[in-house]
DNA sequence: TACATTTATTACCATACATCAATTTTTTTA
DNA sequence: TAAAAAAATTGATGTATGGTAATAAATGTA
């Protein structure tokens, strides 16, 4: 009914005390965003995270030449921010836009780090996603490592179809690390 | 002059008490290991992770057609292991090789789980590391997805010197996703 | 629905890097 | 220190994927 639903599904299977779920729910706001939203620039300063009720979104740093490369997508219950930016309090070198209409709840680093500090649980259930992304990330650079274009896109395809689904030929091009028109062409052999 | 000093060095800036440094000392073992020696094989069961007090370290990945991708160097004061098996209790895909002579802390998962549970300072120092990695990887993947043979090789040189005076040229090479013929190449023109 | 814009496809040619094979250099070991 | 083994280099050639440009298809919008 109210948010408390909200965190119990941002923190599933953790159990909090109602002078929890306040000071949580004070912390967490909501976010509406069109399709096509620029949430983050290059070059901002990064001081929130976002956690992913419904939508999509993607990071991509644009390089030199003007060319982008998607480094993250995130969809309903992932999280996505500059991380790496965020970290430093530091200038953020990707830029996260919406690709679907999105919800999403948003926190700042300092209000992170009062729920670190008050509750180390939050701590605990963060260490255990980052292990998770630690493995991920392992496994897409041996992708990168071992695998020719057409393998790392049938990996793609096969570990991420709810992401397939929504985003654009160009945005999986780009996260493949590959041209749209490699991505075209190995497409046309399946 | 204990292990007590070397529970300062691994877990720098917390604070523990006598009964904790206890607890911990009793779940780390100290080993030695000569250069060349093999950890982890690929398909073993992965139960521990190693902090590397002093040497130097390489996970791999073997590929079906033989070929070698390093996944991660480890110098003092990293942790290795082959972390996504850990993770999920299962065969390892990557084998750890000491290639210099080290010296390792080594503790299971279960004691690791233990310590965790009763030291929820130690969880918050393992979610703050795993940030940091976080990082790291996801600069490694903009590498891959952005630069040259030969950019890459310079982004490793000037990001880990330390690395680069005790690993061949052929671990770097596969550590950058090249062949030791490119990477000579590259060499040659500087 | 029709028009405009974005995205995807296709063909042709270019290139960075891989592969293969021989040789030299460095490191290890007896 | 000499012999053996491992690692690095070099040259010739191959190939997967990139770049360019034109067209087609899909999507958004008036």
């Amino acid at each position: 009914q109210s948010d408390n639903s909200v965190i119990k599904i941002i923190f599933k299977d953790l159990n909090f005390t109602k002078a929890e779920i306040k000071i949580i729910e004070s912390l967490f706001h909501k976010i509406n965003v069109k399709k096509g939203t620029i949430l983050l620039n290059a070059g901002d300063l990064v001081d929130v995270q976002y956690y992913i009720l419904d939508g999509c979104l993607r990071t991509f740093h644009m390089d030199s030449q003007g060319k982008e490369h998607t480094i993250q997508f995130g969809i309903k219950d992932w999280w996505i921010s500059d991380f790496t930016a965020l970290l430093d309090s530091d200038e953020a070198i990707l830029t996260i836009e919406a690709i679907q209409d999105s919800t999403l709840y948003k926190i700042s680093k300092q209000d992170m780090n009062y729920l670190y500090s008050k509750m180390p649980k939050i701590d605990s259930f963060f260490r255990l996603k980052l292990e998770r992304s630690f493995a991920a990330f392992q496994k897409r650079i041996l992708s990168y490592l071992s695998q020719s274009a057409a393998e790392r896109y049938l990996n793609f395809i096969k570990t991420y179809p709810n992401i397939e689904k929504s985003v654009k030929n160009y945005h999986i091009a780009s996260y493949l690390g590959m041209t749209t028109e490699s991505l075209s062409r190995i497409r046309k052999e399946l």
